[in-house]
DNA sequence: TCGATCCTGTAG
DNA sequence: CTACAGGATCGA
């Protein structure tokens, strides 16, 4: 469920809650390897680290326990390790009693205990720029997108264009970009990719703001409560620009939402 | 590029 | 009941 801005806020809050903290035991029950249990034992938690969608407890000794959250996981710290919900996948006990839990209804999360080179280097294979940061340069975007046959959307859900963008930010973006997401990126003019390249970081960057305040722990996310949706789960609702309806269409398996006014 | 798959919960 | 879910991967 968590896109890039909810990672980061979970992130946030692991770091300040969690860091130089001693693993006295990890307990595997789903969603997570074997080595989960066998490597995090005994280890202090050095840092913790986002990669687009990616979650990594860097571990000492090397060892990198990463995670990806899919489409309904959570990690989260509680004060006591006994105390989790039933949905607890992994839970982490950690010195002094405290937990850190992952926690998916669904059971689509994964968690593996990797060396830190060997999950670094799988990250800089599949991964493109990370959003927020130095690497994702207007000039690249735009050369990559102009270079590109698939529709807008799909594009920007392809990690290995731009890390971190879901289904929720994908739209809000291209809405902002008033772009058609049927549309093939090389389709796209310039001027709107390179105005898409900048709302990217701006939705983003808003989006980050307020999943950190919303963020309480346990529980569902609140981000869509404060950030504010155009578009996405709007279906039959007035364009706030142009008063036309929302539509929802299948893209890629999973639904579009967008202005057919708007975005052309 | 579509469809099935992973799994389960929840809204309508 | 059925449809759908903020993700990703696999094979046809």
């Amino acid at each position: 469920m968590p896109e890039l801005p909810e990672v980061e806020a979970v992130c946030r809050k692991l770091r300040g809650a969690v860091t130089g903290a001693r693993i006295v035991e990890a307990r595997v029950l789903r969603c997570g390897t074997a080595r989960v249990a066998e490597e995090a034992a005994g280890r202090t938690l050095k840092a913790v680290e986002r990669r687009g969608k990616h979650i990594l407890l860097r571990l000492s000794g090397g060892v990198t326990i990463h995670t990806h959250l899919r489409m309904s996981g959570n990690l989260y710290v509680i004060p006591d390790h006994r105390l989790h919900s039933v949905y607890a996948r992994v839970i982490f006990e950690l010195r002094g009693g405290q937990g850190i839990v992952l926690e998916d209804k669904r059971v689509l999360a994964r968690m593996d205990a990797l060396s830190d080179d060997e999950i670094n280097s799988r990250l800089d294979r599949e991964l493109g720029p990370e959003p927020l940061s130095e690497s994702f340069t207007s000039d690249q975007f735009v050369a990559r997108a102009r270079g590109s046959r698939q529709p807008a959307k799909l594009f920007l859900l392809d990690q290995s264009n731009v890390a971190g963008l879901g289904n929720i930010y994908a739209a809000e973006a291209l809405f902002r970009a008033r772009i058609d997401p049927r549309k093939a990126m090389a389709r796209v003019s310039p001027a709107k990719l390179r105005g898409l390249h900048g709302i990217i970081v701006s939705v983003l960057s808003d989006a980050v703001e307020s999943a950190v305040a919303a963020y309480a722990g346990p529980g569902a996310f609140h981000s869509e409560e404060s950030f504010p949706v155009a578009v996405y789960d709007r279906e039959g609702e007035p364009c706030m620009t142009c008063r036309r309806r929302i539509v929802r269409i299948p893209q890629g398996g999973r639904s579009t939402y967008f202005c057919p006014g708007c975005q052309r």
